[in-house]
DNA sequence: ACCTGAACACCGTTCAAGT
DNA sequence: ACCTGAACACCGTTCAAGT
């Protein structure tokens, strides 16, 4: 929110943009003790003081890149119809957001001033869309939510295997179906 | 592994049991970032150096906590009988000990070496139990394990403080009955 | 056998100073 | 407006040295 404009890298400095990208790739390669904002600094050819004015402190950091992984959540596609699809449609893309960088995830778990927006805005959802197929919302969206927090901390493990990280998407889509199924059956 | 025959505290130095209950007393108060070595250190009148003969270094710490705090998981009482029960039993045991100490929970996830022989004894304990109540076994093992290690990590956003962590824990048991009275149904 | 001091290579963050 | 140097208060870990 520091500067709303995006891209334009003014005087020496770098972006917002690509302090996210950096920051993300220390991330991926070293978990959370990886991204450290002197890392990121020596990565990118500045000093860590020079975040400060781009995105706040460590925590500020981490709910900018909550931001950017998370938004595309909640962008449902058009052809999506029917709250079925819609739950099922929601939590595919949350899953495939948190294994695109789980380590992203534990980190904001382990920094609360971290949360974004965002995240809440997926809950609400998920709450509103359930509330239309059970008469118990509230109960599957902790069942739902919770137990897509805990695929995206097993694939933490994983430790960046694209191999690995496929197969447990693939067990959570089997394992989101046999719970949809369950809700669907009343 | 370090000294099994336990509380015999040499010369000046601390015991083992008191090396751990103050790592745990500073990992609730202060979370991830809370326990240091060197806190740690100034908290029992040592120096952060001498731990490294008792429970290695951090990563080992952790790994000894997790040992302590999980042990109690497996202790099926005698009363318990038939794999409902067991399954029940076990789930609840190990979330009551998740909640005692979520900060320790996020903290192992987040130091791969830090996982103990004990975390996998109780999944595979619940794989055996599972096999005995659906052809599917190993897919509703993920399914409750990836749901208590996320309703585990809701909890360290109680940050202790106990009529949201029971409140929290209420939740949880309501959701384990829902799941399991799926799976029962088949 | 156990503990420590000193050292090494790191951290996040603030703030006055530079351009 | 943006970036930096220097400083402060921290880290984990190693290793030779002490008792």
């Amino acid at each position: 929110m520091t500067r709303p404009r995006g891209r334009p890298a003014p005087g020496s400095g770098v972006s917002r943009d690509e302090i996210l990208d950096a920051a993300l790739a220390l991330l991926d390669e070293g978990g959370g003790q990886g991204l450290t904002m002197r890392a990121l600094a020596r990565r990118l050819g500045v000093t860590a003081m020079s975040f400060y004015r781009h995105v706040g402190d460590h925590a500020g950091l981490l709910r900018a890149l909550s931001d950017r992984v998370y938004a595309a959540v909640l962008e449902q596609p058009a052809g999506e119809q029917g709250a079925p699809e819609a739950i099922s449609g929601l939590l595919t893309r949350y899953h495939h957001a948190v294994a695109s960088h789980p380590q992203l995830t534990l980190a904001i778990f382990a920094t609360p001033e971290a949360f974004s927006g965002v995240t809440r805005h997926i809950t609400e959802r998920l709450t509103d869309l359930l509330a239309g197929m059970t008469d118990q919302p509230v109960l599957w969206r902790d069942i739902l939510v919770d137990h897509a927090h805990g695929a995206g901390l097993a694939l933490v493990s994983a430790h960046g295997e694209a191999a690995q990280a496929q197969a447990m998407t693939a067990q959570y889509r089997q394992a989101l179906d046999c719970l949809l199924a369950r809700l669907a059956a009343g």
